[in-house]
DNA sequence: ACTAATTCCTATTAATTCGATAGGAATTAT
DNA sequence: ATAATTCCTATCGAATTAATAGGAATTAGT
């Protein structure tokens, strides 16, 4: 299951994408309207931005917004900076490889092999779920409801 | 990533495929074979054992085998077994069902609808990986090592 | 220049989960 | 009987998670 953080986080992208672009947006907006902790979200907030998907602008009338195109941001990377790797095997991670202790051969390890199997497809279906095909889907299912 | 948990069961699962059916295999002996901590072990044969996947006999020339084919047994179970719901958002998932608090419109929530894809994908890739299967890749993997 | 509103940053806390350990009861082959 | 095993419950320390606190830095508006 997702942690908060990275729930909060997908949120947030939303509601972001779904206003104007390059509009300041307060925190404590988004945290009300979504109803997450305002402080939460303040360090949630800015992990994304440091991690270059938000900007931010400082003081009085601040706040943040999307520096990627919503077609740009995909799960799989929020994923991977709030919940770390994807690969549910560290010995099939890319960026967190790390060993199995006692195994005695990786190259011929049955385990291994279907896990780095499930983590390539896998990545490869939160990749192509970005903020923008969220938002897409969100429209057809509104007018599917409409026309019924 | 996987709990510790997870991964030991299916260490011990796959030994205990390699091993004669119906062979009772202590738990001693696996946990030295695998480098896995004996009492740890012990609880997690018993969770495997509760839900009928394995079967013991108790005393001495005791120990566990297994009780369903290999091929009937898969890493989706296990890991709803030991990890809870393989779904990322409870309000995806079947068992453990549970509604976003604040969601405004579940049938309309484009967050969950791609959630509910990734899901069904997942739980389909993961039935898919049986015990059966890991051990058909080994053969294959020492085969193709072998012809180098 | 001052004020108020905001992001930025660090530290702390409470609750939960994870991995492991301890000890003994129940069972069974020898 | 004895020794070896599973079964069961309780506990523990460390790590992680979710949230809170407080104040520094920045900036728009007056």
């Amino acid at each position: 299951m997702l942690s908060k953080k990275t729930k909060y986080a997908i949120n947030a992208l939303v509601y972001l994408a779904k206003g104007k672009r390059g509009e300041a947006i307060q925190i404590s907006r988004i945290a009300e309207s979504e109803h997450i902790s305002r402080k939460f979200l303040e360090a949630i907030l800015l992990a994304l931005k440091n991690a270059g998907v938000l900007s931010s602008k400082k003081g009085m009338a601040g706040g943040y917004y999307l520096l990627m195109e919503p077609a740009e941001i995909n799960i799989a990377d929020v994923m991977r900076l709030f919940e770390g790797p994807i690969a549910l095997l560290p010995c099939v991670s890319h960026k967190y490889y790390e060993r199995c202790e006692e195994c005695k051969d990786e190259t011929t390890c049955g385990i291994r092999n279907v896990f780095a199997e499930i983590r390539n497809e896998t990545v490869n279906q939160l990749k192509k779920a970005t903020i923008q095909n969220i938002l897409d889907r969100e429209n057809i299912l509104e007018v599917a409801l409409k026309s019924k």
